[in-house]
DNA sequence: CGCGGGTTTGATGATGCTCAAGCCCGGTGG
DNA sequence: CCACCGGGCTTGAGCATCATCAAACCCGCG
């Protein structure tokens, strides 16, 4: 198929971007065979509170988010994912530990599934295994950032870095998405918009 | 000398903990080769805020904790360190760009230090290399975990739930350093203990 | 004894939440 | 073509949580 295609095609040139060592004929025909391609509709889900995850996605197109929902039955917003990103529950598919998140699709995504058993043989690619340790860094500084703003900044001031860091995420998802994303209400971010509007 | 001696046994001991892969004698050389021995008085600096991180710290006895400092004085508490933890800032180190934290000795600490060159060393020994792999994902899980609390959780859940994840912290750091840590003051804290003491 | 770091307590105020209502706008069906 | 519906966004009033500032207290140690 053209589509199943193009779709690896997006998952090669992103690897390359991303690491030095080339990536052989042979390893792409490796790549074609272990990420099965997946449509997720709006709303899908790809991974629910309880399950076991058992699947990686590389995002080609689309969004999608992971979240909690607490005993009151909101939603709180961990991550958000757009294109070029790996959505997963890491403790869960490490550890083999029922999930306490949700993930599913906020637009309709085209995503790559990799299995927890694929992963070791696709970690033997050299390109790979060098991109991995990359992001594995660049993703704990993210994360560290983000903590930092959350116990140190006050709401104004996170959503501020929010604009600065992730504009993209204004574009795609509604406002009490990132709201829920900042660690506040929609309300809180409806008044923090406007007010910083003006000024 | 006896004392730095121990040391090594302590990483060694440590490392054979986490890992599977057999630490051979001459893996063991190397690491007493590569990972030099350092006594930290209290409050003394292993980095400051505009320098560039050179070292990864392995901490065999003692308290460490990496903080920012805001534009009124304030310190906010990112991490906090104790025995078997490794302290360092993954973001200067990996990028070579100054950092924006303080880490310093809490109380008076042995660790062990790994310069960057070297860490290319280390990571070429198995047991290691997997290691380190469990180790970035159970840091990731860690800190996914803070982030959700940091922004779902009020003041005194992320207290419970820092008593039930680490009450070594209680013990061993003074009680404005927990607050910073949990994002709130110190008279917040006191009122919280006060209260929950009491039900 | 007195100093200093750490903790507590109280009064006051800012920040952000909750609840409720209304608005805006694109989509659907009569 | 219009009426209505629903999701998202805004606005307001009242309230809870937590920060700030100031003062007092506690206690180990020189």
């Amino acid at each position: 198929m053209n589509g199943n295609q193009s779709m690896h095609e997006a998952l090669v040139k992103y690897i390359r971007s991303q690491s030095t060592p080339p990536l052989t004929e042979n390893d792409i025909d490796l790549l074609k065979t272990i990420f099965v391609p997946k449509k997720l509709r709006k709303r899908q889900y790809f991974l629910q509170e309880g399950e076991v995850s058992r699947y990686v996605a590389f995002i080609v197109k689309g969004a999608m988010r992971q979240y909690s929902v607490d005993d009151k039955g909101a939603e709180h917003i961990i991550q958000l994912f757009l294109e070029n990103w790996w959505a997963d529950d890491r403790e869960s598919l490490a550890k083999g530990t029922p999930s306490i998140y949700y993930i599913d699709a906020w637009e309709e995504t085209d995503a790559l599934l990799l299995s927890k058993k694929d992963f070791e043989v696709f970690l033997n690619i050299p390109a790979v295994s060098k991109m991995l340790v990359k992001m594995d860094e660049q993703h704990a500084v993210a994360l560290h950032k983000r903590i930092h703003d959350a116990i140190g900044l006050s709401a104004e001031q996170r959503y501020d870095n929010l604009i600065k860091t992730y504009p993209e995420f204004l574009q795609r998802f509604p406002q009490h998405i990132i709201a829920s994303y900042l660690g506040i209400t929609k309300e809180t971010l409806s008044r923090i918009r406007h007010q910083s509007a003006n000024k």
